[in-house]
DNA sequence: GCGACAG
DNA sequence: ATCTTGTCGC
C-alpha cells in the first residue's frame, strides 16, 4: 500500500487530539472555511460570524495553486495549505471545517489536522459519512464530528445553534463564496 | 477488472 | 470538488 506511511502518521497525530467539553457560553465568534476548485486553482472562502446570533461579521476569499490530488481519507493533504493561508491573521473562537474530523477510518480527518495545527477548537462538518465510520452525529443534513479541543456533545450544540435549513449557516455562505458568488446570498 | 469513501 | 440536459419528485 502506497499510503501506509501516511496512514501511520494519521494514527499517530490522532493521539494528539484533545477531546473535551467546550464552555459554549464563552464562544463569541465562529468561523467557517470551504474550498472550491477549477483545474489546479483553488479558491478558498472564510466567513466569520457572531455566536450564537450568527450575524456575518466578515468574509474573505483567496485563490492559490493546489498541488495534491483528492484521495479519500487523505483529503487533508489537498486542502490544508489553502485553509492555512485563508486563516492567516484571522481571529475566532471556534472553526467549522468542510470535511470530517474524528469520523474518519483512522480518526484523523481534515478538521482534526487543521485543529491540531492552529491549536483552536475545530468541528468537522461533511455532507456524507466515510464508509464504516461512526464517530459523528447528524445535525440536519450535516455529519458532525470532533476536530480538536472540543467533544462531540459540545460540537453538536454549536452546530445546532447555527443550523439553517439543515446545514450550518457560516459554511453554507463559505461554500457559495468559494464557488464565486458575489456574496453568500445573505 | 470490479467497486467505490469527506472535497 | 467539477463536468452538465432534461427529468422526476415534493
Amino acid at each position: 500500500m502506497k499510503f501506509k506511511k501516511l496512514a501511520d502518521v494519521q494514527r499517530k497525530l490522532s493521539k494528539k487530539i484533545v477531546e473535551k467539553p467546550l464552555d459554549i457560553s464563552k464562544v463569541k465568534t465562529i468561523a467557517a472555511v470551504d474550498v472550491s476548485y477549477k483545474g489546479d486553482r483553488a479558491r478558498g472562502a472564510f466567513v466569520l460570524c457572531s455566536f450564537p446570533s450568527c450575524e456575518v461579521l466578515k468574509t474573505k476569499v483567496i485563490e492559490t495553486e493546489v498541488s495534491f490530488p483528492y484521495i479519500p481519507t487523505y483529503f487533508f493533504l489537498r486542502e490544508t495549505r489553502p485553509i492555512l493561508l485563508l486563516l492567516k491573521g484571522e481571529e475566532f473562537d471556534v472553526l467549522l471545517v468542510e470535511g470530517h474530523g474524528k469520523a474518519h477510518p483512522r480518526g484523523y480527518g481534515l478538521a482534526s489536522h487543521i485543529g491540531l495545527l492552529i491549536n483552536k477548537p475545530t468541528i468537522g462538518v461533511a455532507k456524507k459519512p466515510l464508509r464504516g465510520t461512526k464517530d459523528f452525529v447528524k445535525v440536519g443534513k450535516a455529519y458532525v464530528s470532533v476536530g480538536n479541543l472540543i467533544d462531540l456533545d459540545s460540537a453538536k450544540k454549536i452546530v445546532e445553534a447555527i443550523n439553517e435549513n439543515g446545514y450550518p449557516k457560516p459554511l453554507r455562505i463559505a461554500d457559495k463564496l468559494s464557488k464565486g458568488a458575489e456574496n453568500g446570498g445573505y
